[in-house]
DNA sequence: ATGATGGATAATGTATACATTCATCCGGAT
DNA sequence: ATCCGGATGAATGTATACATTATCCATCAT
């Protein structure tokens, strides 16, 4: 077989399908066969199966009951749920990092990428660098889960932010550097300094309700683009897959 | 081929390997090869890898990064955080129910299988149709998640759920039937009364909370197991996993 | 002795032929 | 006209041969 960049045959389909769902070239509720699928990426059908069994175990597949695999299908309903599911995750793993002592190497790293925040602002207050916010986001939101020191809760939370809509950057994408996104940011970090204080002074109650908070921020940015400036939801990760 | 009672050999494998596992006959961390299991089972390895990569994605196994699978492995702090889990998922779905106007007709049903779990309790403290309880105790956990009126949330609860020893019915199997976990079904029964209350009464914020609580007795009751009864250990379903 | 290297082995990855199942439609009997 | 039943096709299920890769161990050079 030819080379097609080192890597095996079912990884390169899971990634091909996963864009392409992700794309919105299937709608959701498409039945995905294997054998015309096989033609399409020149692969046989063995490790389509295998990716389309892994696409399901990430939540973008649907299992029909006698074989096969269909594209789940989101309602905006949905969306916001997984938004508030993601909320009520990552709440409980800064409640748990409160409650349960947060190791200090851990609080500094956190703390240390709250300053990186800061500097991602300029004196005026329109001016962010978009992109190294995005990343250090990302890391706190990392770091947060770590402090959980609940290596299910990680695992459930990775889950849930698998869906690249409920996913902590999900309006942080270079294509969405609008200015509503923007300014919400100003908002965004002082909840980020609010949470580190709450987890640090052991305040697990009020760290909870910060971080579903937080998460609410993006369902603001949500109702934005879908009541405001529907053109925008192409440019955000995953909302091609939004039905009706 | 012949006939295995109509099934299929991937759903075969999938049961026979799944019942293995939560029986402790691979203890977490055991990888599992496809050729001796095929081997096993008398099948060929492409049921086999079907049946893994579904207990991949009900959790029971993980992937290795290079291929194969391994037997996850929970500590007791995963067990009790998984637990943990659940009454914060339960507790969502609760709160939901309340602050969405839950429908009355199931609401209704909420409370028939309230007074039919009060029918199960005799006019002696410890006399308990255990059997119907536990079959009423699934309803209403059901029926919660139903009224939460998010498939999302649905969706992650059955997930999650599908620890067995992160069901709400993990200490009400026939096998567990001992005077302390009997007791704990009155003030189990109480929670139950109070969470309908709540959510009739759209006290969203309570609801929330006695939901966590109720989660908490299977933590009591874990704790009573493995401090003061570790023999009892492998008749909980799905702790004979538990390792260390 | 130690580290690199290479090959044997054993595992998963892949293609493909064939089996089975399920839905659909057509035709005939009532 | 309607219902039942079998043919038909299209889909997934399964077995298996072969390809590829990873791992371990022996061996060699330093």
């Amino acid at each position: 077989m030819e080379e097609t960049g080192r890597t095996t045959h079912t990884l390169a389909a899971l990634m091909e399908l996963r864009k392409r769902i992700l794309n919105g070239d299937f709608p959701g509720g498409t039945r995905l066969f294997e054998v015309p699928l096989a033609e399409t990426l020149q692969i046989s059908r063995t490790p389509i199966r295998e990716a389309m069994s892994r696409l399901a175990e990430e939540g973008l597949l649907d299992r029909l009951t006698n074989g096969g695999f269909v594209v789940r299908s989101f309602t905006l309903a949905d969306v916001l749920d997984a938004i508030e599911l993601r909320g009520v995750l990552e709440g409980t793993a800064a409640r748990l990092a409160a409650e349960r002592s947060a190791p200090p190497a851990v609080l500094e790293r956190l703390n240390h990428v709250l300053l990186q925040l800061d500097a991602c602002f300029g004196r005026d207050a329109n001016e962010v660098d978009f992109e190294a916010y995005s990343n250090l986001n990302g890391q706190f939101h990392t770091l947060l889960v770590t402090l959980s020191g609940s290596a299910v809760l990680q695992r459930e939370i990775e889950r849930a932010t698998r869906l690249p809509f409920a996913s902590p950057s999900a309006f942080l994408s270079g294509r969405t550097n609008i200015d509503v996104f923007r300014q919400s940011l100003h908002v965004a970090q002082e909840q980020h300094r609010a949470l580190a204080a709450a987890i640090a002074s052991r305040e697990g109650t009020r760290a909870e309700f910060i971080a579903r908070e937080h998460a609410r921020i993006a369902r603001r940015n949500l109702e934005y683009v879908m009541l405001e400036n529907p053109e925008l939801i192409i440019s955000v990760p995953g909302l091609a897959l939004l039905n009706s």
